[in-house]
DNA sequence: CAACTAATCATACGTTCGTTTAATTCTGTT
DNA sequence: AACAGAATTAAACGAACGTATGATTAGTTG
């Protein structure tokens, strides 16, 4: 039996790649620097996760099967479709902010050509995209006479909430007004606010949270 | 003189970078393919730009200028909130789509660790700050009375408009329903919509632009 | 034509890349 | 203690990497 307290060199390897991967990008990191950074044997990475490119793969299912999680979880559960989407934006942009570094390698290390690459991304976009469009396109479509592609809502919300994070490393060089833990904490009902009320309702839509439902 | 009909070498040498950069990734494209694609010999590359990552950072200017001179023509312009916003949003969404390549290598191509790099993308971050400062976040300041840090809100506005194109790749993949160009030619004033009105106000803006000022 | 600069070329340098192999150590079971 | 399977190691493979060099060609100027 393996020792439960100390994490296995296979954990190891993965949390390094992680991190080094939202940093560097993946074709920049060697697999020699991953193996020094997770205190392994170089051969040990392909021969736990068979690859590179595999090691790669296991980073996006992990951050992919947690997001499409939310994503079901909060757009299907019951409410009404503001009560949902802010929900989900909430819900989402914290799950988001926990796992930045999944996050970065899964949306940062984009199409770059490579078709099972591609391809594996494109297997979780079509589940996101279903519900994106019952739960998003149709009632909007509904309310507001308006057809709306999910497959451009999907990665516009995606968007929407990871942009802070994704430039959060060139954003701290600007001097930054405000970009403090107390902004933060408003982030994601701005987003919310944002995306059902636009940016000319936000007084009007932080009201509303702050008489009803403020911590979903 | 050279023959003005024909393109330089090292024209074509930076447009191959960009198709390439854009479709690979800076690190994953060697320059012998650059030299090959672009069909120079391998040695032009560094006697044109002298180095792989002076190539890059001609890319960035490039991109960040055009973005930049739109940012500041339209949101300092005249016209009200409202106008000067959607006015700008059209005009960035252009921008974008006519050289998705450039804004690729420049987003996707992120922080990636080196110093050099992020300082130089800073740089422009700062510049674009202060236009997204004074006119956006100011205005909804003093009308909504809330807070928008504006290093949150210009990556926001870059992310939202960007989104699509950056996951056009997968998106092909996913069997699109009315991904057509024909949604897409609505698609600039859908963002402007939601990020003025949000995505329940969509159907009152799209009355408000048809009536109004629709090809602006 | 001669002189000079800009452009192009073939070639090679020293690293680093991802992957593989074969041997060895560790660990739990009989 | 003997065994088996998993874990770990050092070492090497060929390929590709970015860069630099020195020679050669093309184009302009005197």
């Amino acid at each position: 039996m393996k020792n439960d307290k100390q994490e296995t060199s296979k954990v190891r390897i993965l949390n390094t790649a992680v991190r080094i991967f939202a940093r560097k990008g993946y074709a920049s990191t060697g697999m020699r620097e991953l193996a020094d950074g997770a205190e392994v044997n170089l051969a040990m990475i392909n021969y736990f996760f068979g690859s590179k490119k595999e090691l790669l793969k296991v980073i996006l299912e992990r951050f992919f099967t947690g997001y499409l999680k939310v994503l079901e979880e909060e757009l299907t559960g019951p409410g009404t479709f503001d009560e949902k989407v802010s929900r989900f934006i909430h819900r989402a942009i914290k799950y988001i902010s926990d796992n930045r570094d999944y996050m970065i390698v899964t949306l940062a290390e984009l199409p770059h050509d490579d078709p099972e690459i591609t391809e594996y991304k494109a297997q979780w976009a079509r589940k996101a995209m279903h519900v994106v469009r019952d739960e998003i396109c149709t009632p909007v479509k509904e309310s507001q006479g308006v057809d709306l592609s999910p497959a451009a809502i999907g990665p516009l919300l995606i968007g929407m909430m990871s942009s802070r994070f994704l430039f959060a490393p060139i954003m701290e060089r600007v001097n930054p007004p405000g970009y403090g833990e107390d902004f933060f904490s408003k982030y994601p009902g701005i987003i919310a606010g944002i995306f059902l009320e636009g940016i000319k309702g936000l007084g009007k839509f932080e009201k509303e949270v702050s008489d009803g439902n403020d911590n979903i």
